[in-house]
DNA sequence: GTCCCGTACT
DNA sequence: AGTACGGGAC
């Protein structure tokens, strides 16, 4: 019987893993790219556990464009969580207004009242404890102990399924693979720059390796992208 | 997996 | 006008 065995998984096993050069490339030309091109946002510019939870919540439902001013206004009128958990969640919405889904907003004043009661006002950095919040679901579970506690936590929002599945799978409904792309989302992280390694795909998904008509010349991973050159998807009947 | 619900595309 | 989107709840 032809018992032949090397030594790459099985096929069955669907193991989307880099190689060690493709991790470190990506990881290189990532961050520096990021140097370079990388957008100067308000969330930036803090590390307040509260300021990146206000801007994540409202980045889940909203572009960046349109989050920047209402950000701004909301931590102007909510500087805190004490202030937000103060606040009747009416005022709240009204101060939401018009970013909509307004489901979310109570949720965020829901979880600086918890914070407060439970936390003495302190966000906890634990990926359990934040996930037990509702409206912190695994993603904003992640980005929050990224960039608000600097731990290189993995993310997995709609930009990096994209761009991680184009990169290193570049086959099969890129939202059915959510679980082997959290891994690789872990996986692909250098040690101590989550931070600035979570930031970097998201702002690559969102200027370069875009949903519709990506940038692929511009690209700095074209080289080893498995999806590179990128042409248009065929509508399935 | 399905539903949510306002937005931003066709 | 119709519909795809998207992180979370369930």
């Amino acid at each position: 019987m032809p018992g032949r065995r090397t030594s790459n998984k099985k096929k069955s096993q669907k193991v989307a893993l880099p190689d060690l050069s493709a991790k470190r490339r990506f990881q290189q030309r990532l961050l520096k790219w990021y140097g370079e091109h990388g957008r100067d946002l308000p969330w930036r510019k803090t590390s307040d556990p509260y300021h990146i939870l206000v801007s994540e919540v409202m980045l889940q439902q909203t572009q960046v464009d349109r989050v920047i001013p209402k950000y701004r206004e909301f931590l102007e009128r909510y500087p805190s969580f004490e202030d937000l958990a103060e606040a009747p969640v009416a005022d709240v919405k009204k101060t939401w207004y018009p970013l909509g889904y307004n489901v979310r907003p109570e949720r965020l004043h829901g979880i600086a009242c918890e914070t407060v009661e439970r936390y003495g006002g302190k966000l906890p950095s634990d990926a359990e404890e934040l996930l037990s919040f509702k409206g912190i679901g695994r993603y904003t579970a992640g980005a929050i102990r990224s960039f608000a506690f600097n731990e290189d936590a993995p993310i997995l929002d709609t930009n990096v399924i994209r761009v991680l599945h184009r990169v290193f799978v570049a086959e099969g409904d890129p939202k059915a693979q959510k679980t082997m792309l959290w891994e690789l989302s872990e996986a692909l992280i250098p040690p101590k720059k989550g931070y600035d390694f979570n930031q970097a795909i998201m702002d690559f998904g969102a200027m370069v390796c875009t949903a519709r008509d990506p940038y692929c010349l511009l690209c700095p991973m074209k080289s080893f992208c498995k999806t590179y050159p990128f042409s248009p998807m065929e509508r399935r009947s």
